[in-house]
DNA sequence: ACATCAAATGTAATCGATTACATCCTAACT
DNA sequence: AGTTAGGATGTAATCGATTACATTTGATGT
């Protein structure tokens, strides 16, 4: 059976070759495929068995062309690496992938070369739309994506003055909930550990942090922010700045921008004999499947990933199908401080 | 400047749009773009002036139709959430974004609805070569990968009986050294934490322990042997199992099939007030980063994985552009015993 | 019995690029 | 000067599907 049928297809059928089977014409083959209800019953089956028998499928970039449709979204993520936008990515493509899109994943990791590329790739027609999770819009020397014609979304990193739907978490309330929570612990010496100086991002939390302590009425202490941009070596390097100060003026509690420095971090300071969270209360931000595998197990936001992803998606779809919907919308999904084991007061009390 | 170009194009330019505005045929427009050298220097200038002022790029659809290629390759991933294929997947999207390819990264996730989807993708003629991460010929109801007629390459999990080129790293017998590690330090009541049943890599990791064993003439012990899935979750599990044995008949020493379950495992074993390496030395695989993030750093197998991705998409570009190049190629990657702190002697020695 | 209409199907234009083949032109050789 | 070779460009077929419009068919109403 699947035996003969791989002898009769030579290369790959088409639909002239669907209808000469069935004897109709190629427009009732895609009607039939495209819109069964409108052909009579009999004609149906008769086309269906000829395309099961010749094993047609569409060809795309034939439809494509036509319709002027990919059936193809393109994602732009700052780095796949980065187990935060791994999880994201997840729920893009459930949603995605059930409505029949394809992804195309552009993995940016800094390369305006790349980042070119990939406009010129969407602009060309590639893509029906783009999902942007880079914070940015992406831009290649003499374009830029909102040239492309093509609907955009953005999620995760919110991009200022922009008129499409972004869909992300409040940053700013969320970080100032996490400093809140060192605060209402009785630590009054609370670092902060950054995120790359100008993602948009790190201006949110750093903003949070900055409300927290004016809410409980604490100064802020420029020596207390420490350099970062989100990856596991810069939150070592931070511990090392930690330790080479006086344990008298050293901070009790340190809030990072992300979970995988705010790890780093901490697997440094215990190398060096400090106890975590008694010497030291770490929060992280994002809320990574790891802040649950570390230890100690790390007290830290948790942000809907699956959910950015899949209702982006979901609003990306909708822009795609209904052509206009409501743009300018800013979606904010809820972000949840998860206590765990990082966290604690302070030793001495005040 | 770019002002201007932006309001000139109305819709997107098409490639009569350009001939018409450089005063030539659609066909000269074709060739200046394609083989700049054939065209005579003051036409071809004239050609790119008109291609910039009127923001032309092809249209891609239109070009696949014609020479009947897409430019795209599917990666089929198992699990993009697992760091091991996100790591991996760096290594093929350098190669393949590097030689003008873009790829659609197939999520399986174990649904065979989705894999099925992307099999009528690769056989709509939607890819021009696929990439397997998944240790199996992607299938859906009908259909078989093989029939699609685009190069496969496998990569990081062996496929048998295969005649497509294969990049992998020797699991037996690197798994055999990783346990013989372990046999040196003085080790002879051995555990091991297995992947899935029925994949290929469990079985090979499988059975590089079994030789190690036999080659240190220790008997295989099949309650020694703990059911896990690759997941962190089941790493836990086989780490609660291990602590309700008596400390008497307790294995000194774990292989785990990846370095997911050996870190989950090591968690719980700590948490019950083990200690690792002294109580229960253990030995992962895979070098996934966060190896060395956590506490202690873990002993483990480093498989070369962006260069694992990087060979196999070299090799399917190699496939896809000279046609055939020699299959059956099976390529081994060197990988690498990584010592680190999870491991040492066994306390009571003997 | 004829006009009318709708349902079913067919015909052919169309999407936008590539490229085989045809044509034109100039330079070089006899 | 006439022939020719080959370089530069143009013309038109082609890739494979979708779909507007045309045609056929049969049923219904008068």
């Amino acid at each position: 059976m699947s035996k003969r049928t791989r002898v009769i297809r030579q290369k790959t059928a088409k639909i002239a070759d669907v209808a000469r089977l069935a004897g109709v014409s190629v427009a009732t083959v895609s009607r039939t495929l495209a819109r069964p209800e409108v052909v009579i019953e009999e004609t149906r089956t008769r086309v269906l068995a000829a395309v099961r028998d010749t094993g047609y499928t569409p060809n795309i970039s034939a439809r494509n062309l036509r319709v002027r449709k990919t059936m193809v979204v393109l994602v732009a993520v700052p780095d796949i690496a980065n187990p935060f936008f791994a999880e994201v990515l997840q729920g893009i493509d459930d949603t995605l992938s059930a409505a029949g899109y394809g992804l195309i994943i552009a993995n940016l990791a800094g390369s305006p070369e790349k980042e070119a590329r990939y406009v010129d790739l969407v602009c060309a027609g590639q893509a029906d739309g783009v999902l942007l999770l880079c914070g940015h819009v992406m831009r290649s020397p003499d374009r830029d994506l909102r040239d492309a014609g093509v609907p955009l979304v953005a999620a995760c990193e919110y991009i200022p003055r922009e008129s499409f739907p972004q869909v992300t978490i409040n940053n700013v309330d969320t970080a100032r909930e996490a400093v809140r929570h060192l605060v209402e612990l009785g630590h009054t010496s609370i670092a902060y550990l950054s995120g790359p100086n100008f993602n948009i991002l790190e201006q949110q939390r750093l903003e949070g942090y900055r409300q927290a302590l004016h809410d409980a009425g604490i100064a802020t202490d420029a020596s207390l922010i420490l350099p970062g941009d989100f990856t596991f070596r810069t939150g070592v390097e931070a511990g090392r700045t930690l330790l080479a100060l006086k344990p008298a003026s050293r901070p009790t509690a340190l809030f990072a921008a992300n979970d995988e420095m705010a790890i780093g971090l901490i697997k440094t300071a215990r190398a060096a004999g400090l106890q975590i969270p008694d010497d030291l209360s770490v929060v992280g931000f994002d809320g990574i499947a790891y802040a649950d595998y570390c230890e100690p197990t790390l007290t830290t936001i948790v942000q809907p990933r699956r959910g950015l992803g899949a209702t982006a998606a979901a609003e990306l779809i909708a822009l795609m199908t209904n052509g206009r919907a409501e743009p300018q919308k800013d979606i904010k999904l809820p972000a949840m401080l998860m206590l765990r084991d990082s966290t604690r007061p302070p030793r001495r009390s005040g």
